[in-house]
DNA sequence: CTGAATCCATATCGATACTG
DNA sequence: CAGTATCGATATGGATTCAG
């Protein structure tokens, strides 16, 4: 980690320890916040495997989700410029959903996350064992 | 994103859209639901930046969090193998935390969302107003 | 089919008070 | 100093119902 970027060096910088400009840690923190919630990055990393999908299609791909929380999801990502959403004005409706630019550069960027995920799976579980033994 | 890691293949791999072995998925899911908190992901940063630290001292690192989320989220992060605790036995008390190799590879995993964060801050920004205009 | 709206249970978090 | 315990407000998420 210890992102490099001239952002966050400004927000170390200063005082080292005390949190000098809180601002851009402020925004860096919301704006993750927002964006490494469950849903969103099971969505970001469905869209980036299966291109354009609808509704109902992403639904029955993610089985545990609610309705309302793909809606809310999906809005969100829309919201955040995350996803495109293209309403086909036919009967039944129809709409598509799939991720923009700057949707993919987020799926892109938690790649290495999920490979770390899938990788280092039996090593946490392990670890809590352990630390539940105690 | 679009793991190729063997687990994540065969998950997807049988009938492509039915989510056909689901516990790989839902592990994976766990796991990252976990770990992409907002505490945890900063602490993860905050560790790897500064190496070994103590409690009093994060806290006052992490402006916005509660000594009660402090805790509760160092322990869990202990508990899932990611940072170290040393209990020194002198009064007053002294507890140092430091991240584990386990935990080191999460933080250098979450570097590139980090990064793409501060990158795309403004740019997410702009989108929510255009968005919020409608 | 694609939602929006509502109800309700639970989880989360901050504030506060107390302890070894 | 480094926690634990408790309370209350708020947020979150699922189930259900209704609508264009």
């Amino acid at each position: 980690m210890s992102a490099d970027s001239t952002a966050r060096q400004s927000a170390h910088a200063a005082s080292e320890g005390e949190t000098p400009d809180p601002r851009i840690e402020a925004l860096v923190t919301d704006l993750i916040g927002r964006v490494a919630d469950k849903w969103t990055m099971i969505l970001l990393d469905l869209l980036e495997e299966r291109g354009e999908m609808r509704f109902t299609q992403i639904a029955r791909a993610v089985p545990g989700i609610s309705q309302k929380m793909l809606t809310q999801t999906l809005r969100r990502m829309e919201r955040d410029g995350m996803v495109c959403r293209t309403v086909h004005a036919v009967v039944p409706p129809r709409v598509d959903y799939r991720l923009t630019g700057l949707g993919q550069s987020l799926g892109e960027a938690f790649c290495g996350v999920w490979l770390w995920a899938e990788r280092n799976l039996d090593h946490v579980e392990q670890a809590r064992r352990a630390f539940d033994e105690r």
